[in-house]
DNA sequence: CGGTTAAGTGAACGCCGTAAACATAGAGGC
DNA sequence: GCCTCTATGTTTACGGCGTTCACTTAACCG
């Protein structure tokens, strides 16, 4: 009856659920939105949404890729900003785990949702980061893929133990187990 | 009727759901199984779960804290094996990622469920192996701590990682990323 | 303008965790 | 040996979930 009708045909609901369920994954539950809590704050029945994806893992997945970009755009830009080098690679660890702490929910989706390389081959900008910085910095080439495989671990090892409330997060902890000369010899 | 009614009362329920729990957990579907689903296994109604676990999350707690008592055990064999020192670390290292690899789905359960350390005070077996091998090994007793928790962290993200499918699941791996002598100088 | 199709709807199914009321086995006191 | 009490089960029911199905409606295209 009111002009809410206007959008029926609702213009772009895939970017709604899309923006909403980032909205609420940002919460303070710290809990993954069902697909029906999702259709509800879209105003929107929950069918619809399976007009844009085949089920509720699809949805998961667009979330996490866009999770993933927003992380690998904020580590290009830290690590710019750090002037780049040794100093920029350190930067983008540190940004990895402030970026888990600040976005837990979005963080875990990331990476309970199957890695998102099957389709296009390309690898994201996070990882295409850590490939470049550990081949610029290593100095056996061929200790670089390890080295790189290394340092991932130890960002991710801190932030999953920090979001699982095993470790303080505690920022200068933060900075303390991920300074370089105390990790790579 | 038949002798079924022999266990009406069934014994050790408690024991029976945390068998039938870890049994399930070991299943190829990775999936943690519902508390119906374990009532329908141990042959008993879903309310009946009730009388032994305030809620679920008790019992997944309880499924946590037993996998965190194997790890424990598992690692401390580990090191006695290698005849402790610091090859013995090493080894409980190594310990700690195959064992996620080996119990994917208990292994994410462990991580899930809050510490466990709430109720009693006193850490599990594997947390006070890490700070008793970290602090005989460090050469400052004031960085024993961080080592600790970079150590830990370490562990940990190549687990994930693995479990996750970032990283190849590869035994040869494992040993190149944990080799203590290209981490820590 | 009329028909095809993309994008919405509501009802229904079988799961889930959980609450409430009821039933029974077995232990302990008389 | 009975009676009662309590621990441990059962059935039924509720609301929420993801998903399927048959349907309506808006919009576009020849």
């Amino acid at each position: 009856m009111s002009t809410s009708t206007a959008n029926y045909h609702h213009g772009n609901l895939r970017d709604a659920l899309l923006s909403a369920g980032l909205a609420a994954l940002e919460g303070p539950d710290g809990q993954a939105p069902s697909l029906r809590e999702l259709a509800r704050r879209t105003g929107v029945s929950a069918t619809a949404v399976y007009r844009h994806f085949p089920d509720k893992q699809a949805l998961d997945k667009a979330l996490a890729s866009e999770g993933l970009k927003r992380l690998g755009s904020e580590q290009a830009e830290a690590a710019k900003r750090a002037g780049g080098g040794a100093e920029g690679f350190a930067e983008t660890g540190r940004t990895y785990v402030r970026f888990a702490l600040a976005h837990p929910a979005l963080f875990r989706l990331m990476f309970t949702q199957g890695s998102p390389v099957d389709d296009t081959g390309t690898p994201d900008e996070a990882r295409a980061l850590l490939t470049a910085n550990t081949q610029a910095l290593a100095s056996d080439p061929e200790r670089a893929e390890t080295l790189a495989l290394q340092a991932w671990s130890i960002a991710h090892g801190i932030a999953m133990l920090m979001l699982d409330g095993r470790i303080p997060a505690d920022d200068a902890l933060i900075d303390r187990m991920l300074a370089t000369d105390s990790l790579f010899p």
